[in-house]
RNA sequence: GGGCUUAUGGUCUAGCGGUUAUGACGUCGCCUUCACAUGGCGGAGGUCGCCGGUUCAAAUCCGGCUAAGCCCA
């Protein structure tokens, strides 16, 4: 017997500290059972976790847990990412350094030590979560054991002629001083200015064309009017353009115009990407400003030449303006040219700029020499392999499709960073020959350790370290290798490989997802995983995307130490796969309410039963007994359905709504005449036994600390398993639709009656005074053989009857419903007329049925419609609304319902 | 600007061709009832974002618009 409160907090602790100590969780690798392996989310370790993070691995701790109950061995690592730039930001701003202020060395190993830190924190925080991460396979992508995998994978890429360097404009962040591929620029609203200036024509031109907009004269000559945002990149214009469908284009194609301050001269040309309503309807092209000019350069085969350098500041072509920052140099232009009057004027203009993500920086774009990974040859492996998965939900494939065939450029891999997997290779300084690092000597740091040969082997040059590291995507997307031990065990990887399921959010998809997907391809011509389950965003309480600068982050912790673990995973559980939800701490409030039903509900069925063993299922069942175990098994087979398909919110609800409302509700409170009456023993008993642990069952992978404390309690001895997590899932006892029709009736004639009683405004459980129930035989028979239960829930007098047939009853009709589902697909078009009719002569056709006891084609007045005796209410087509008096016995009230009547004195009987 | 998703009583949510739209929170009323008043029963509260189309019939399907979220340009 279980303690009457329920401690929630003692108890949640306590049970992790044991599932901790028993191991519960670990994954067999001597097992046969068929495997189910979870591609988690190496959790990254900049800081600790949020509300979001945690409703996604609590998510994938129902799958596990789930699959765990289905007899699966279930792998399910405890990982974290930690390599790349937002860790070494952190660091950087905690102690107001910059990476290169320090020797290389000591400045990963404080990456590490505070990313190792935050690693701490997690684990703790996956603990109190109730998370059932197994740490018997352990991994973070800093480790030599991890990056030595990432590395092997490059090698093997390399070998495969998949790796190239290549001088390509990158986006490159002059803060960070590293260049970013696509995936790290995010976009910002951001006010600038827009600055109208003078292109002077080189040839000299006839006053005609003056005469157009944008088009000047001065003292100095006839000009063009164009309009920029950056001034500073005037050095490296290439082009002007102009839309052919201008007016002025006819006068303006092929003239040469001088870029001013700078005097360069460039062509004019059309093109019909240009808008010709934005700024002055012509534009410069410069290479490269953002990537749109990109795709200028790409068409008309411009020179790549460029005005900014690595570091942000100003190029040999700017002259004068050289070695200063953009900034500055912006200014300075813009200055120069109001005084030599060459800037007509400026607007303010609302812009959205490509910034680092880390850092905000506004992006550039840069020439620099790159390791490249060939992507975009491989678009349609990567789609042919996601086809081959299952998507939950199904749609977001299509996000990845859509980025897949958007793509223009391969991956750019290298980054100029420190704290990542070193790129394994060396570089002659003559001939600039590649020498690969040995697999076997994986993991290697080129800045420490020695090449494989002395000299080149082509020229026999000194060899260069390579400095440049790995963006990080290339160490979290082998997540699947690393896992499935590719490289280290092969009959490992081929018992694992591919993987069940990858779970992630939404936001990634073409990140980790893509390159997951691409890069394991490529490396064993299989995809990655099974399936795929995509997480939605959780937003704050406002419905706004959590952000640690507007401070609206959710700590799940706080949130546990108030209401508990479990009612946090109530309110995961009520997060529909892939949608966005915002955080209701009211929903968390709502799950510990559920909690304590449970306890309360289970508190009192163990009551009831005998624990010492599994009792046998009785030759009969009583009808209660049936009913309440159909509806049970009917209820199991969708919840599995819908765990099956990560439906968490759905299936809970069905758990939630059968336990508070079918069984709560209804069976408990029914079964009580019988229990307090000690009848049915064996019967009710071998029911409650099964639903209390059924339900439990149900319920632990949602919330696995109160079900583990009951189970522990309750069923632990007679079921002889140390937990309640690798018991097995329940299934249906049994399903019998005959006596589910029963229950149903006896269901609804009890909650009409009690429905009664409460508009009486009489308390529930006093005595009725009270008589005599009529309904059809059918129906009567089950309420007959269920008298007792009747009576005795309802407090009926011992007398009362149950009696075939209708009472002496009056009946009026009130109204005459048309029956639209019935009318529709037979008479379609003329459904209107004849449901118009029906609406208007309700008086009338009342007045009939009164006289005839029915209504005919004969008395409907629509004349597209055939007369005959045919009767509508038979046929379906019409249902009569009544109003129900008993004749002549003022004091007998009656309930109707269906075809129910219950007569019943109002008076109360103590 | 493009792709995907979402829009349902005050708040959140189910339904996703059949007209009487589900449930929760809140609110109002009633009931100490013997697992739970941290409970039970009942009431009020919605032209299902807006506009158009398809259909006998649209919250549901299609198109457009508006707003929000994610991703991209």
């Amino acid at each position: 017997m279980t303690s009457n409160a329920y401690d929630q907090k003692q108890i949640e602790k306590k049970w992790q500290k044991q599932w901790e100590e028993t191991k519960v969780y670990h994954f067999n690798f001597e097992d046969d059972r068929e495997i189910f392996s979870i591609d988690v989310p190496p959790r990254y370790a900049s800081g600790p976790l949020h509300a979001g993070h945690a409703v996604h691995y609590t998510h994938i701790d129902f799958a596990a847990r789930y699959k765990r109950m289905r007899g699966y061995n279930v792998f399910f690592p405890l990982c974290f990412d930690v390599n790349g730039i937002p860790i070494e930001e952190r660091v950087e701003r905690r102690l107001n350094i910059t990476r290169k202020d320090i020797d290389r060395h000591e400045f990963t190993k404080l990456c590490s030590e505070f990313a190792n830190k935050n690693i701490k924190t997690m684990i703790e925080q996956f603990q109190i979560l109730g998370e059932s991460m197994d740490p018997s396979v352990y991994y973070q992508t800093d480790a030599k054991y991890y990056r030595r995998i990432t590395q092997i994978s490059f090698i093997e890429l390399f070998k495969k002629d998949l790796i190239y360097k290549g001088k390509f404009p990158v986006n490159w962040c002059p803060r960070c001083m590293t260049a970013m591929a696509d995936a790290e620029v995010t976009y910002k609203d951001n006010k600038t200015k827009l600055n109208i200036i003078k292109f002077y024509f080189k040839e000299e031109q006839s006053d005609n064309i003056t005469k157009f907009p944008g088009i000047g004269k001065d003292n100095i000559g006839v000009y063009i009017e164009i309009a920029t945002t950056r001034p500073e990149m005037l050095p490296s214009c290439q082009i002007v353009a102009i839309n052919p469908s201008d007016e002025r284009a006819p006068w303006l194609v092929d003239q040469i115009v001088k870029v001013p301050v700078f005097e360069k001269e460039v062509k004019i040309i059309e093109d019909d990407v240009v808008d010709p309503e934005f700024g002055t309807g012509l534009v410069m092209i410069c290479t490269i400003g953002d990537k749109e000019d990109l795709n200028w350069v790409f068409k008309y085969k411009l020179p790549l030449e460029m005005s900014i350098n690595e570091e942000g500041k100003m190029t040999e072509i700017c002259g004068p303006y050289k070695g200063m920052t953009i900034k500055d140099a912006k200014q300075t232009i813009i200055q120069d040219m109001k005084q030599n009057n060459l800037l007509i004027k400026q607007f303010d203009l609302d812009q959205n700029v490509g910034v680092c993500w880390r850092c905000k920086t506004p992006v550039e774009f840069i020439n620099a020499k790159q390791w490249f990974l060939k992507t975009t040859d491989f678009k349609e492996m990567v789609l042919k392999s996601s086809n081959d998965m299952n998507w939950y939900p199904e749609f977001m494939k299509i996000r990845l499709e859509e980025w897949v065939n958007s793509l223009e450029w391969d991956w750019v891999i290298s980054r100029q960073r420190y704290f990542a997997t070193p790129i394994p290779i060396w570089e002659c300084g003559e001939c600039g020959e590649v020498v690969l690092a040995r697999i076997e000597d994986c993991y290697v740091d080129p800045t420490i350790d020695k090449p494989p040969v002395a000299v080149c082997q082509k020229c026999g040059g000194d060899l260069v370290a390579c400095e440049d590291v790995f963006d990080t995507w290339m160490d979290s997307s082998v997540s699947p290798l690393y896992n499935t031990f590719w490289q280290r065990d092969n009959e490992k990887f081929k018992k694992l490989y591919p993987m069940s399921v990858r779970p992630q959010a939404h936001d990634i998809i073409r990140t980790w997802a893509f390159y997951t997907i691409l890069r394991c391809n490529l490396l064993t011509n299989n995809k990655p995983f099974e399936n795929i389950m995509m997480g939605g965003f959780i937003l704050s309480e406002d419905g706004t995307p959590m952000h640690a600068s507007i401070g609206n982050v959710i700590d799940p912790i706080e949130i546990i130490n108030k209401y508990g673990t479990d009612a946090f995973r109530c309110y995961a559980a009520s997060c529909s796969l892939g949608e966005d939800n915002a955080f209701r701490e009211k929903d968390v409030i709502r799950g510990k309410k559920l909690l304590r039903k449970l306890w309360n509900v289970i508190q009192f069925m163990a009551q009831n039963i005998s624990l010492d063993q599994i009792p046998e299922k009785p030759e009969t069942l009583t009808m209660l007994d049936t009913w309440i175990l159909s509806k049970y098994g009917l209820m199991i087979e969708k919840v599995t359905k819908q765990m099956d398909v990560y439906d968490y919110a759905a299936a809970m609800k069905q758990i939630e709504y059968f336990l508070w409302h079918e069984l709560a509700d209804h069976y408990l409170e029914l079964v009580k005449a019988y229990t307090y009456n000690d009848k049915e023993k064996e019967s009710i008993q071998f029911t409650l036994y099964n639903l209390g642990l059924g339900m439990l069952k149900l319920f632990s992978p949602f919330f696995p600390h109160i079900t583990e404390e009951l189970f522990d309690h309750l069923f632990k001895q007679s079921e002889q398993l140390k937990s309640i997590h690798i018991s097995p899932w329940p299934k249906s006892i049994i399903i019998d639709n005959e006596k589910m029709k029963s229950g149903e009736c006896v269901k609804q004639y009890v909650s009409e009656v009690r429905s009664f009683k409460s508009q009486q405004k009489i308390a529930l459980n006093a005595a009725l005074e009270s008589t005599k129930t009529y309904a059809p035989k059918e129906i009567i028979k089950h309420l007959k053989e269920q008298s007792f239960l009747i009576t005795e829930t309802l407090k009926l007098p011992k007398n009362h009857q149950f009696i075939e047939g209708k009472p002496d009853v009056e009946e009026i009709v009130k109204e005459i419903i048309p029956n639209y589902a019935m009318i529709g697909p037979r008479f379609k078009n003329e459904s209107k007329q004849l449901i118009k009719y029906i609406k208007e002569h309700q008086k009338e056709l009342i007045n009939i049925i009164e006289q005839s006891n029915d209504l005919t084609w004969n008395d409907i007045q629509v004349e597209s419609i055939e007369k005959s005796d045919e009767s509508l209410i038979n046929q379906g087509l019409i249902t009569l609304k009544m109003e129900t008096q008993v004749k002549g016995e003022d004091k007998q009230r009656i309930i109707t319902f269906d075809d129910f009547y219950i007569l019943v004195s109002s008076e109360v009987v103590s």
